[in-house]
RNA sequence: CGGAGUGUAGCGCAGCCUGGUAGCGCAUCUGGUUUGGGACCAGAGGGCCGGGAGUUCGAAUCUCUCCACUCCGACCA
């Protein structure tokens, strides 16, 4: 993408409403627009990151055998009258009369509209186990929307729904969404801590919430300091038995403050950390809570109509578009990990219109294209220091800074976003640095 | 939903107390000069001062009333 031909609205200077980081740095960056409160517009730039997220998070429910779908997001009340939640949801819900004068309703969830799904189409436990998942946006009318998307009214979630036979099937199901959860967050160069969570209105007896720490959390949690310096990358394969890997986590102590009990806690009080943790994954079993008031059996092995185990695993996607910069960023803007930057590589030509310059940048910018790489080429013709300003605020992972000092000597400098580092090279090793892009050091 | 605030140019703000022709910085446009960390000079455009109703000769300013948004708390991916 060339930066000329681009829509990146940027700003200098703080909106006044925006008071946590990473709602500023969406605002000054041009990722977002509020639309009203907690609703908001995803300009090109936020957009590319929501996009890059939302795959990352798709990838990983694949490989853990979840099927994705796409449930509309305009439900009827019927089958929430159905379940009994019609009336217990509460004012979250946004209700909708439509022209007949139906009772309709934006879904906030969508335990009702799959249950439906499968108690249509899933009839013998020779079905079975299965989960089907999507993204899609959700609406929660929230009484205090805040923190720009991390607390949104409007916000996209991935949501999965398993389906079992029995408890120890559904168990199963449980630890797969478990693992998959750490692969999505490791991917996104996030320690997302699983806690032992309050199950909320859904109830049920098996619940984490996944949780990254960040003073502007909004829960309090309770962890074995043990936990910064575990490594939360698995490589475990689905095909193995993945309860061991689950209790490996699941034994070191973290719990949300709800559940967190200071009199009943098994961990030494010099082990203990209190923190704020922004949760980004909330996964529970439910059992036969929805099956049980929707009727959704299947026939089992000894021929009778057995009421499906269920669970529900989510995801907030834009929440973790947020999430991710209050885990990093500095004074000078974003810093995206390289697996949801919205550009891999920034090509800035500080001397636009010379044309030594001008050729090495359009060079770079093809050759890096023609490789798979995102690529943004600063081709506008703002002053050098506000170039160097704004793909810092951005957030892009590598600069090629092209100018005048080192055309001198045929140099290119290549700055690294997170580190700070910046070193002179050939543009042919700067290119190289492109094609393996993260592979390689520039120590 | 309780408490506290704010609405004036695209953004950030001043003016309001004490009523009298709408201001500043940034951004934008034109011309010129610049070019390694948010450039400089000169000029220009841009406003029903959140909406409505009052008081007044006269309201951004005073009164009433809606609306929107923000912050602090209780609730939630």
């Amino acid at each position: 993408m060339r930066l000329s031909q681009y829509f990146l609205p940027v700003l200098k200077e703080n909106p006044k409403e925006a008071q946590i980081a990473s709602h500023r740095l969406m605002l000054r960056a041009g990722m977002i627009q509020q639309s009203s409160a907690g609703i908001y517009s995803w300009l090109p730039l936020g957009l590319r990151v929501l996009n890059r997220i939302e795959q990352i998070v798709r990838e990983e429910q694949d490989r853990a055998g979840a099927l994705e779908i796409k449930m509309a997001t305009i439900q009827a009340a019927e089958l929430w009258q159905e379940s009994g939640r019609y009336d217990d949801y509460g004012l979250e819900m946004l209700r909708i009369k439509d022209r007949h004068d139906r009772d309709m309703l934006y879904g906030p969830t969508n335990e009702e509209v799959v249950t439906d799904i499968a108690r249509t189409h899933l009839r013998s436990y020779k079905n079975l186990p299965l989960n089907l998942y999507h993204i899609q946006w959700k609406f929660r009318d929230e009484v205090r929307p805040r923190f720009g998307v991390m607390r949104g009214r409007e916000f996209l979630m991935k949501d999965a729904y398993s389906f079992d036979i029995d408890k120890e099937s559904a168990r199963h199901a449980y630890n797969r969404m478990f693992v998959a959860y750490l692969k999505t967050f490791a991917r996104m160069g996030l320690t997302a801590i699983p806690m032992v969570a309050d199950t909320g209105p859904i109830g049920g007896d098996m619940s984490h919430e996944f949780i990254i720490l960040a003073d502007t959390g909004e829960s309090g949690v309770f962890f074995d300091k043990k936990w910064l310096d575990t490594d939360m990358v698995t490589d475990i394969d689905y095909s193995d038995d993945l309860q061991p890997v689950v209790d490996s986590f699941t034994s070191i102590y973290a719990k949300t403050d709800e559940k967190h009990d200071p009199d009943n806690c098994d961990i030494a009080p010099s082990d203990l950390l209190e923190r704020r943790g922004i949760e980004v994954g909330h996964i529970f079993y439910f059992g036969t809570k929805y099956s049980e008031a929707m009727s959704a059996t299947v026939q089992g092995a000894d021929g009778k109509p057995t009421e499906l185990h269920m669970g529900s695993y989510g995801i907030g996607v834009s929440r973790l578009v947020g999430g991710i910069i209050e885990a990093s960023h500095d004074e000078d803007g974003i810093i995206w990990p390289e697996s949801v930057a919205p550009f891999d590589v920034a090509v800035i030509n500080l001397k636009p219109g010379d044309e030594a310059a001008d050729s090495l940048c359009e060079a770079l910018y093809e050759k890096g294209m023609a490789a798979g790489r995102d690529m943004l080429l600063d081709d506008s013709n703002d002053s050098p220091g506000a170039k160097m300003k704004t793909i810092s605020l951005i957030g892009v992972p590598w600069q090629i800074i092209v100018g005048p000092r080192g055309l001198k000597n045929d140099l290119v400098e290549v700055k690294h976003r997170a580190s700070g580092k910046t070193v002179e090279m050939s543009p042919d090793a700067a290119l190289q640095l492109i094609e393996t892009s993260g592979a390689i050091s520039i120590d």
